[in-house]
DNA sequence: GCGAGTTAGTTAGCTGTGCTAACAAATTTG
DNA sequence: CAAATTTGTTAGCACAGCTAACTAACTCGC
């Protein structure tokens, strides 16, 4: 029941850890952002296709939820990867008004066998950890989502 | 010896990690760009406004360097700073070519008073988690504040 | 079954952030 | 002192996010 909000010794303040994120997640995003260029997808549109290749086809709404973003936004989105042939849109057939997204081939190749090129170097510096680090990253990252979740 | 790249049972591998931190980075980021709309100033700005009020009066070059982002970039978030009336620019008595840029009161008051409400979504979530998770979080950003440098 | 309301997506237009290329001004150096 | 370097700015591009306003399609109540 000392678990929350005691602010003991050693304990690590909320307001502290938020500062500390805040400037972590666009300095972190600054430097993906380069490789993301490099790689010829963006980071938000790698990660829309990323949805679509393994949540199959995805109407655009549902898309636009799943990544947190507004429809117009996804519509975009969407059409950037449609002109590169990455995906492709259907009609629903009881509904006239969904647009359902589904990776082509060229698509679901591009993210999983370009996988490690596009992540390549942020990969380098991870490698050189110790299987702890790597741990201790890896739990972060599961409570990190679930804040980010819990944001709404 | 058994610390790196051996990928044993349990190990975290590189690739995966750096899948779900670029994932994680692009989603946080999103959720943290309302609030700061909300709280009157962007990401950026405010990352920027954090250096120079803790880093004292600094030249535009090196605020740049400290940012990771490229000059013409810098020289832009420095003059909405300085519209808001947030940074000051001082020219160097020694060289004509370099800009200092110092906090005014008001920017300074912005960052330390505004800090509260600012990250106030993101701090809910984080005091609602337990000791040890919020030092699992303490713990991974020192991590990922490595990796990010060993990007460069 | 038809008109009102709702839902899914798009278009238009804005703000903001990042970049490169090209430049001006100041300083340093040979 | 002329050439090279350094510092910062301007111009212009690409992209991502948003809201407002719209069209098309569907649903519901009468």
């Amino acid at each position: 029941m000392a678990s929350n909000r005691a602010r003991g010794r050693g304990e690590q303040p909320a307001e502290e850890l938020a500062d500390r994120w805040h400037s972590l997640a666009i300095h972190l995003l600054r430097r993906l952002r380069r490789e993301d260029v490099k790689a010829g997808l963006t980071g938000p549109r790698l990660s829309a296709l990323s949805v679509i290749v393994f949540g199959g086809p995805i109407t655009l709404g549902d898309l636009a939820t799943a990544e947190q973003v507004r429809p117009p936004t996804m519509t975009r989105l969407v059409r950037a990867l449609e002109e590169e042939g990455l995906v492709r849109r259907e009609n629903d057939s009881t509904d006239g008004r969904v647009v359902r997204v589904r990776a082509t081939a060229k698509g679901e190749s591009l993210l999983t066998a370009g996988r490690t090129r596009r992540v390549r170097k942020l990969m380098q510096p991870l490698a050189a950890l110790t299987d702890a680090e790597r741990k201790t990253l890896h739990d972060a990252a599961a409570i990190l989502a679930r804040v980010i979740g819990r944001l709404s």
